[in-house]
RNA sequence: GGCGGCAUAGCCAAGUGGUAAGGCAGAGGUCUGCAAAACCUUUAUCCCCCAGUUCGAAUCUGGGUGCCGCCUCCA
């Protein structure tokens, strides 16, 4: 099955066929660099940045663009109340950003254009709004004129008159039409402001994503990412820019959105005050277990938080890592004898299932993206292995270590397209020093164990418990992982 | 009021016409000094309710119930 995805445009899924073959141009709207993102905003960045590598893994060449809003109301409104400059607070955040980002294991797009470094291509195409008679000034506010776009709406399924109808703000007498929105905001006193035809004043909330789209990748592209609830008015308002200043559309063949994370069964925002820092959330869990738990739901359906499910998504992820760990383990040790009947079989079963991971991992990942799915192919691949493993050494000879291997390949193949680590934990950072008393205390255990000191040796086990490290015996020595 | 989404085992979660994936938790077993990990077995006669279409529906249609989102900044 080649792949297919779900279009919020047409509100099914589609074939995907990019625009120019072997290409694929996506935009994804970024944060508003004004605090710490939190778990909900978390969630397109690696949902789109895992669309992102998956297409690249099938042999698309992708442009990645993905902006940072860094002149907004909410900017301002902080930087005041912090006494500090809007544009050094929103630089702040973008360096917070990238850390959070990457703990995540978020690649950089490839361009991360900033509103701030694009004045002159948003008044330039505000410029051509005015002159197509799209959009009007008064009194230097520039604003959009609805109804010269007839097909506003389009995406989200509404009409003006719908709109109307649902309007709950306060309609400023000097717009033409109530839902005309603005293009450019005069400045007002101790506001960042940049010059332009119309004065001093600085971008409205949407044009920014439609000048630097344009700039980037044209026209026309192939996917437009975001929350679900950009799709109304944000992305609503950007495809009435865009498609309006160019004389044609769709601005993108695509538009992909992804679900929310909620509380509680409510949206987690800022408004509301439910919501959780990635900060806070990587106090307690890696940003691989976050990324596992994210990932495991499919990108459009709400996933409800709590630290519970947070601690579910890490056991299911420490199988995998277990299983991988164990591959490693196996992998190093030198194979002997020959094929027994036992371990043919198993051999035999490993091979199958290897090859039927192989294709329902694309296969689910095909079908709109199906994360949810392809991680459930780890798992059966994951049981079989260590079925194999679990045999005795007579199974082990050249050919299951071949197997072994093509098992381990296919594994960090694939975790690597999920942006998954994998990795135990222990492998993220310790300290020379803590590893060497470690080691230390492994051996005073297993000089305890010989001499069938099990009370010593219990109590080591149960003491580095409390610290989470967690030890397993096994015929190969004693083995440790952090919890 | 308008537009849209969701409802699957104790919990999480796939599955859009062919007879319920996967994970966690639970139970029994193998292994172990005891554990842990791993493996094996087991855990939904049924997918919110009602009616309909069909040889056949969790999956389609109609009606209902409940929850949520957008319509204002929000991923």
């Amino acid at each position: 099955m080649s792949l297919r995805v779900y279009n919020s445009l047409h509100q099914k899924k589609e074939a995907f066929v990019p625009l120019n073959a072997g290409k694929v141009r996506i935009y994804a709207c970024g944060p508003t660099t004004y605090d710490y993102i939190h778990l909900g905003n978390a969630r397109p960045l690696v949902v789109f940045d895992t669309i992102r590598r998956y297409l690249d893994f099938i042999g698309y060449e992708v442009t990645y663009v993905q902006n940072f809003t860094d002149i907004d109301d909410k900017i301002i409104k902080r930087a005041q109340d912090l006494g500090e400059d809007p544009l050094e607070l929103a630089a702040r955040f973008i360096e917070e950003y990238y850390k959070d980002a990457s703990a995540l294991n978020v690649r950089k797009a490839t361009i991360h254009p900033k509103v701030s470094d694009h004045l002159p291509e948003i008044t330039e195409m505000i410029e051509k709004l005015i002159q197509g008679g799209q959009a009007y000034e008064v009194d230097g506010d520039v604003y959009f004129h609805i109804p010269a776009f007839p097909n506003y709406g389009c995406l989200s399924g509404r009409t003006l008159e719908d709109l109307q109808a649902g309007a709950r703000v306060e309609v400023d007498e000097r717009k033409k039409h109530a839902m005309d929105f603005a293009l450019w905001k005069a400045a007002k006193v101790g506001e960042p402001a940049w010059d332009s035809p119309w004065g001093k004043g600085r971008p409205g909330w949407h044009i920014e994503c439609s000048a630097m789209a344009l700039k980037y990748l044209g026209e026309q592209f192939d996917i437009h990412g975001g929350g679900q609830d950009l799709i109304f008015p944000h992305h609503e308002n950007e495809i009435a820019q865009s498609e309006a200043t160019v004389g044609s559309g769709p601005m993108a063949k695509y538009w992909i959105h992804n679900g929310f994370i909620t509380v509680n069964a409510e949206k987690m925002s800022k408004s509301l005050g439910n919501f959780f820092t990635l900060r806070q959330i990587l106090q307690k869990f890696s940003g691989d277990v976050i990324r596992f738990y994210l990932l495991a739901t499919h990108y459009r359906s709400p996933i409800d938080f709590d630290d519970s499910k947070l601690e579910g998504a890490r056991k299911s992820l420490e199988r995998l890592r277990t299983s991988r760990e164990l591959l490693r383990e196996k992998l190093s040790q030198e194979a002997v004898g020959g094929l027994t009947k036992a371990g043919h079989l198993h051999t035999e079963a490993l091979a199958e299932q290897l090859q039927k991971t192989r294709i329902m991992f694309f296969e689910a990942m095909n079908d709109d993206f199906n994360t949810a799915l392809a991680i459930s192919q780890l798992f059966d691949l994951a049981r079989e292995t260590n079925s194999l493993m679990h045999q005795d050494t007579n199974a082990y000879c050249q050919e299951t270590k071949k197997l072994l291997q093509q098992v381990a390949d296919t594994f960090d193949e694939f975790a690597q397209v999920l942006g998954l680590q994998l990795k135990a934990e222990k492998e993220q950072g310790d300290s020379a020093l803590v590893e060497g008393l470690l080691e230390l205390i492994f051996s005073i255990r297993t000089e305890a164990r010989k001499k069938k000191d099990w009370a010593t040796a219990d109590l080591i086990r149960d003491g580095l418990k409390d610290l989470e490290i967690v030890l397993e015996d096994t015929p190969q020595g004693t083995r440790w992982k952090k919890k």
